[in-house]
DNA sequence: TTGAAAGCGTTACCAT
DNA sequence: ATGGTAACGCTTTCAA
């Protein structure tokens, strides 16, 4: 039938015996501890090998009361966020043999309850909460958990050790570029203002593009980004450069424009944010557009609980980490006017 | 500092010491096995409930050789499939008190077995291979494993059990839908024929619009879409109903019709598939798109390991689930011609 | 009805 | 240099 091979696992035992020796003696030679005749130790190895013999980690962790092993709760439903950000723990951790338990609540704090208590009961050395934004929290109480937690993309209690992107910086990074390129008249078509991502975009492109500049609030949506741009050009407005909220608006934006028969990038720049790859570079033009480097904070996340864990006293506070620019297309120097 | 509550985890020994009673009462009582007094058996509960006392999976998983882990590996790296694939698993299996590890491989057959071994030290019950297409295998052999394993949209060797979405079905109900609708004159635009869900898909449209009825095979991906659509239009080709191999597709043509200045659904009717909902509910008019139902395959695929683990046998084959379609703007009926 | 003891697979300590 | 033994937290006989 389909499962055939299900040999039972080889144990410790069954390598002390095969190679005469005691169980004892294989547990050293194979850690590395303690002392004996490199011979011993070699010939244990190689016999683990042919046998292929691997400790059963369950074993293991009984007695050192580490599982190797942590939880990552999002209610982040499309992966968005979560997704290159589980790439990152993923890939900082596996090397170190732990492996990561993926829990996908829906904003349903029964549900998340119930997979927090299994992943104690597995006793995952720690948990990493994320989420889809960093002024929310998850709808579950993570404060009072016998392991450590860390915070990235969504919001956690007070002295709690949060990671998150630099929005303002990623924001000044767009403008700048605008900037850098002659843009002058430049507007920002963002989401809803009471995202606090949202409004510390908003402020960074002000600083940069003058207090004066617009910024419209809507939705993070395509076709609010859409409707912006069809409102603002009715009224007479005529930016060379527009910042948009996130990627989606940004389509939107382009969207609007082609409508206008305004050309991206001759006679507008547009750049977006969250380089949402299928987004940005199936857009037309591709979008030049703010990469939050989610999987760098995953990475550090990963690690910081991981150093948590083992006992590690760090500082608690938010931790920003910077974002960077992906140009594409969808920007080019503003025409010499004389 | 950021991790205070750090309280030891309570043991059984705890909970014995405080109830008045021994280990092995206790987990009796816990366990609903052995025979006792209804009321001690009460008051341990209570007490365990109490002291907030949850037994080590760890300990428990040691005895029983049983992990209640299961190990989802995945090559899809935008999780475009994995995720409702993964919620189904999870869902399915969260109140078995199972727990699933995510490893998300990038087609690196290295790390894919660092992954792999890792998950079998720590005992899983069973492993998910799940991928971004049917016809393409993971790249790493999961066919001599001590656990059983089940495959999930990705390809399993021969005598495997492989769950899949029905793609004929699928395209049958879109095209029946087009049909339905008074739509006559179909083209189907799709991915590359290299990949059999794209070759299932078109035979099932020309098994139902007429062997004649075109077949446009090119990328996944929009620009494809709207070239396809703006070179029918250009040779003269004029259908009243498009089906589209994926979501993205469909964006694209609906972007070329618009160019085009055909009406959609007024002149066509468009349907899509994958139901991705982030681009078929923002498409300009929302898209009608096939559902793979990916969430449900995703709970069979976890139901089955679980089984298998339980040590059910179980015919190995592949297992088709049926799509379903859900109609959002993109289609409307036929105008009447006299 | 309850408890003592063995054992799951591993590591650490202390003898030999 | 190697091996015996206890212990990790729990479940499961078996005895009382």
């Amino acid at each position: 039938m389909a499962q055939e091979q299900k040999s039972s696992r080889t144990t410790i035992h069954d390598l002390a015996r095969v190679a005469g020796v005691s169980v004892s003696t294989v547990s050293k030679a194979l850690n590395d501890t303690g002392r004996m005749g490199e011979d011993t130790r070699a010939r244990i190895k190689r016999i683990a090998e042919e046998i292929g013999f691997r400790p059963n980690a369950l074993a293991r962790g009984l007695l050192s009361r580490r599982s190797f092993t942590i939880g990552l709760l999002t209610n982040d439903t499309y992966g968005r966020f979560t997704l290159p950000l589980m790439a990152g723990v993923s890939e900082a951790l596996v090397d170190k043999g732990v492996s990561v338990f993926l829990c996908a609540i829906e904003d349903d704090p029964e549900r998340a309850r119930v997979h927090v208590e299994a992943m104690l009961d597995k006793q995952v050395d720690g948990i990493i909460a994320t989420g889809k934004r960093i002024d929310r929290a998850l709808p579950v109480d993570l404060s009072n958990l016998p392991v450590p937690v860390v915070y990235a993309f969504t919001a956690g209690p007070p002295n709690s050790i949060t990671y998150a992107s630099d929005d303002a910086q990623g924001a000044e990074l767009a403008v700048a570029y605008l900037l850098s390129l002659g843009r002058t008249r430049l507007v920002h078509i963002t989401g809803p203002d009471m995202f606090i991502a949202a409004v510390e975009r908003a402020e960074a492109f002000r600083k940069l593009a003058g207090e004066g500049a617009p910024v419209l609030y809507g939705q993070w949506t395509e076709s609010s980004g859409r409707e912006a741009v069809l409102d603002l050009w009715r009224q007479g407005g005529r930016p060379d450069g527009i910042f948009c909220g996130n990627d989606m608006i940004a389509r939107g934006v382009i969207d609007g424009l082609r409508e206008l028969g305004v050309s991206v990038p001759g006679d507008v720049s547009v750049v977006g944010f969250d380089n949402w790859e299928i987004v940005a570079s199936q857009s037309r033009p591709p979008l030049t557009t703010v990469d939050m480097n989610l999987k760098e904070l995953g990475r550090q996340a990963g690690l910081t609980v991981l150093a948590l864990g083992e006992g590690q006293i760090l500082e608690p506070g938010l931790r920003k980490l910077g974002c960077s620019l992906v140009v594409r297309g969808s920007c080019s120097h503003a025409p010499i006017d004389e």
